[in-house]
RNA sequence: GCGGAUAUGGCGGAAUUGGUAGACGCGAUAGAUUUAGGUUCUAUUGUCGCAGACGUGCAGGUUCGAGUCCUGUUAUCCGCACCA
């Protein structure tokens, strides 16, 4: 009998020698294939790895394993996204520094995953907080400056009132912080922005070159929300003035019953002496300032607004005079903050005019109901009608048309939008990038040197941030007060810090060469590895980190410092793992897994493969503690194959196509995120083995390749043990003959009229006629009546129609 | 409201181009081993039943044949949310 499997051994002893044997280094050999597979480095939270983890990154080292075995030089490197939140406040609650607490959570997070097995290669190890590293955002972050692309503006941002912090839109969600879910207000600070709006179109177009699955695309594009419309003049009656309006429905110009303008909108202040009630007006805009973004969403449905009283304004077609109104749901921030309303057409303004008493005008027919009782949006089937010349055009072709005359007119052109913001790109925080920046009263903000870079983040005294809004570098004088790069006279750092988004922005550019001190990389390593051949994140960061990272990647290849212009070939994204109830995992709702203890009593080996049979890799799943023993009990079966392995080598005959079609298998579900039945197959084959009772040494060494992947310790261990030649990580992958993937004999099944009634076995490449004649005799007296047609799918099925 | 996804046994989930629904695992039942429990092994396991019928959220349709295609509908989850 052979020794019991013990995990504890025999991983902690591959894992050494794994080690010691630089088992995983990418080679500098560039003329091998290449293949760079990335997992998205995590933030090395106080927590530790979570359950969630492993998913991504097991999938990946199967791939990673594979290719490597196929003979590629693989890159699959794993770092750290230090900066961040978390870590400060955890910091200043327990005064600690912030670099302090990241050293012992990385150390903590690097254990973890190495001993789950993974064939990272740990010597390309990067850091978002080591000034090695940032250096070269910091560098970027010039580039970005020099190319006009990061400018400061006075802006209202989004302050969250707990963090002290400005934050992105994409970091509001339902009007609370995503930190810390305080409510988020909106207030005015100088900002430091990153025109990713002029960077709109190219990412938007670039997502048509890469393999991203579909739902990716559909919300990247979604956020991007281009829109095709017009901007058209409207004349304030009486005055030089237009108030410009954008609209994705100029076709029905001749709808127009009122405007709309936003609180904030500069017309209000321009002719506060001409509006009769102005202190109403004023009063609705501090109203609306005061609501936070939560509250604007939660009464959107009843809306609100004031008219302007002593303007009005002209419809630049027909010549009719039109109310003004201010209203919120006009936002200052898309198109030109002013709209033109109409309500037969659109759902907004039509709510708002029967609120207001305002008429209604119908000018695209087609609607069963009047639209004095219901809006009418349909743009597909309608016809334009009491609007002058479009009369009779259906709405695409009056679009165009009105465009043409209002460009003729010189009173409109059209006009692209997009629902993307520009990136609000300062914090006003300690533990993140400082921004090499310097204001001097007499050059204005002028870039510190590249030479002077990495500007390092000085040691401070506290953390904490201000409550007037300033970073905490802004206490720190000394590093502060500065001289201008430019006149050499006195001059100002730039105190807010980059957000945490920064330093993972282009953190896979780094992997490729991760030492150098000349540049973010070499040119060579960039041309050789990029782009990257498969990337696995969580949807959650395709909005945010995907969009930016794709965003300074482009900006870099225009600027000719990467070679091409998308990053990543492929983005695929795992499911969440959710507790035993359904639910996400939380402390509160105290169904929290720690992956230590499923290591600990399960071996990493079952966690992996457990992690990768627990369901299809893109939906979430629940954990189940019998689902990890079931794997368990799976390893323990491949290692008792011992006691059944012959000494025969190759395949014996009974389970040749068996081997093959495995092979076949697992080698295709690997490619396509079909971990569960790639490990179902093996299970299945592994019952063959038992049920034969013996397994060739032949068979014994494909299986252990297979798994390999999946399970690497247990494998290693069997493949030594068998006396099998060299490491198994360094075997080649097995091959599998189409030919012998072919079953010779098929069961056919036999029906009649569509129901299942029998089913017969030939021979595969048995004649028509003989398959036929053997239904008819497995059916017997079950088939009665007139025969008026055969239908025989080959290697499938017989169906007999009778009548 | 808009966009995306999902719906299959007691449970997690499998099912090339429409072609034998329920692979694989869990759980359960019975038996063997064991003083017993656990482990392990063997057998059974969609439902109802005596041969037979019914079964992939629901209602229709196309087809010799539908989990798969079409039309409508319901529920759940995720994302966005007054973007003119």
């Amino acid at each position: 009998m052979t020794a019991l499997y013990n995990h504890h051994e025999v991983e902690n002893k591959w894992q050494t020698i794994w080690d010691e044997e630089k088992a995983f280094r990418t080679s500098d050999d560039h003329s091998k294939p290449k293949y760079y597979a990335l997992v998205e480095f995590p933030y090395p939270s106080g927590q530790g790895l979570h359950v969630g983890h492993p998913r991504p990154y097991t999938a990946l080292d199967i791939v990673a394993r594979k290719r490597r075995m196929q003979g590629y030089n693989v890159l699959y490197p794993m770092g750290w996204d230090a900066f961040g939140l978390p870590t400060e406040n955890y910091a200043i609650k327990n005064h600690i520094h912030p670099r302090i607490v990241t050293k012992n959570n990385v150390e903590r997070f690097r254990n973890q995953l190495h001993a789950l097995g993974y064939s990272f290669d740990w010597e390309r190890e990067v850091n978002t907080t080591d000034p090695e590293y940032y250096k070269w955002t910091q560098w970027i972050f010039l580039k970005l400056f020099k190319a006009g692309l990061a400018y400061k503006s006075e802006m209202p941002i989004n302050w969250c009132t707990s963090c002290k912090v400005g934050l992105a839109n994409e970091e509001v969600v339902n009007g609370v912080c995503e930190r810390c879910g305080s409510p988020v207000v909106r207030r005015v600070k100088s900002q430091w922005m990153l025109k990713i709006t002029e960077y709109a179109d190219k990412l938007i177009q670039g997502l048509d070159t890469v393999d991203y699955i579909e739902r990716v695309k559909v919300s990247q594009r979604n956020w991007i929300g281009k829109s095709q419309g017009a901007e058209v003049d409207f004349a304030i009656t009486g005055k030089e003035d237009k108030l410009r309006i954008y609209t994705t429905r100029p076709d029905t110009l001749f709808g127009v019953t009122y405007m709309v303008v936003s609180p904030e909108h500069p017309m209000i202040e321009k002719y506060k002496d001409e509006i009769s009630n102005y202190s109403q007006l004023a009063e609705y805009r501090e109203q609306a300032a005061r609501k936070s973004d939560f509250e604007r969403t939660e009464l959107a449905k009843d809306k609100t607004g004031v008219q302007i009283q002593g303007l009005t304004a002209t419809n630049p077609v027909n010549g009719s005079e039109i109310p003004i109104w201010v209203s919120d749901y006009v936002l200052m921030t898309y198109g030109t903050g002013a709209i033109m309303a109409v309500p037969a057409h659109d759902e907004r303004d039509w709510d708002f005019a029967k609120k207001f008493h305002l008429p209604i005008i119908e000018v695209v027919a087609g609607s069963p109901v009047s639209v004095q009782e219901q809006v009418y949006t349909d743009v597909a089937t309608g016809t334009l009608v009491h609007s002058g010349f479009l009369d009779g055009l259906s709405v695409e072709e009056a679009k165009k048309k009105i465009t043409e005359y209002l460009e003729e007119k010189g009173i409109g052109h059209s006009k692209t939008n997009f629902k993307l913001r520009d990136w609000v790109f300062s914090r006003q925080r300690y533990w993140g990038e400082p921004i090499p920046i310097v204001h001097c009263p007499k050059c204005g903000y002028v870039p510190i040197d590249e030479s002077e870079l990495p500007l390092m983040l000085p040691e401070v005294e506290s953390y904490e941030p201000t409550d007037n809004g300033e970073s905490p570098l802004a206490a720190m004088e000394e590093w502060v007060n500065t001289t201008c790069p430019c006149c050499k006279g006195p001059a100002k750092r730039e105190t807010d810090t980059m957000p945490q988004w920064a330093g993972s922005s282009w953190y896979f550019l780094r992997y490729t060469d991760p030492h150098n001190k000349e540049a973010l990389a070499s040119r060579e390593a960039l041309e050789y590895w990029l782009p990257v051949d498969w990337y696995n994140g969580g949807m959650e960061h395709t909005t945010l980190h995907l969009l930016y990272s794709r965003f300074w990647h482009r900006f870099l290849y225009d600027q000719g410092y990467v070679p091409c212009p998308e990053p990543y070939q492929k983005r695929t994204s795992h499911g969440m793992i959710l507790g035993s109830n359904g639910e996400k995992m939380s402390k509160s709702r105290g169904n929290v897994v720690n992956p230590d203890d499923i290591v600990r009593d399960y071996g990493a080996d079952t966690l992996r493969t457990y992690e990768m049979f627990i369901g299809a890799f893109d939906l979430s799943a629940s954990w189940s503690e019998d689902g990890v023993k079931g794997c368990r009990r799976f390893l323990e079966r491949v290692w008792k194959l011992q006691d059944i392995l012959t000494q025969e080598e190759g395949y014996s005959k009974d389970l040749e196509t068996r081997m093959h079609q495995t092979i076949k298998k697992v080698s295709s579900d690997y490619e396509n995120l079909k971990y569960n039945t790639a490990i179902a197959a093996m299970m299945s084959l592994l019952n063959d083995f038992y049920k034969k009772n013996g397994v060739t040494r032949g068979e014994y060494k494909t299986l252990l390749t297979l798994l390999n992947p999946v399970a690497p310790h247990i494998t290693e261990e069997l493949w030594q043990t068998a006396g099998f030649e060299g490491r198994l990580y360094q075997t080649s992958w097995p091959e599998y003959d189409e030919e012998k993937t072919q079953e010779s004999t098929v069961e056919i099944g036999v029906q009649v009229n569509g129901k299942m009634r029998a089913a017969v076995v030939v021979q595969k490449d048995e004649e028509k006629e003989q398959v036929l004649q053997a239904a008819r005799q497995a059916l017997g007296d079950k088939l009665s009546g007139t025969v008026v047609k055969e239908i025989y799918v080959p290697g499938r099925l017989v169906n007999f129609v009778v009548k």
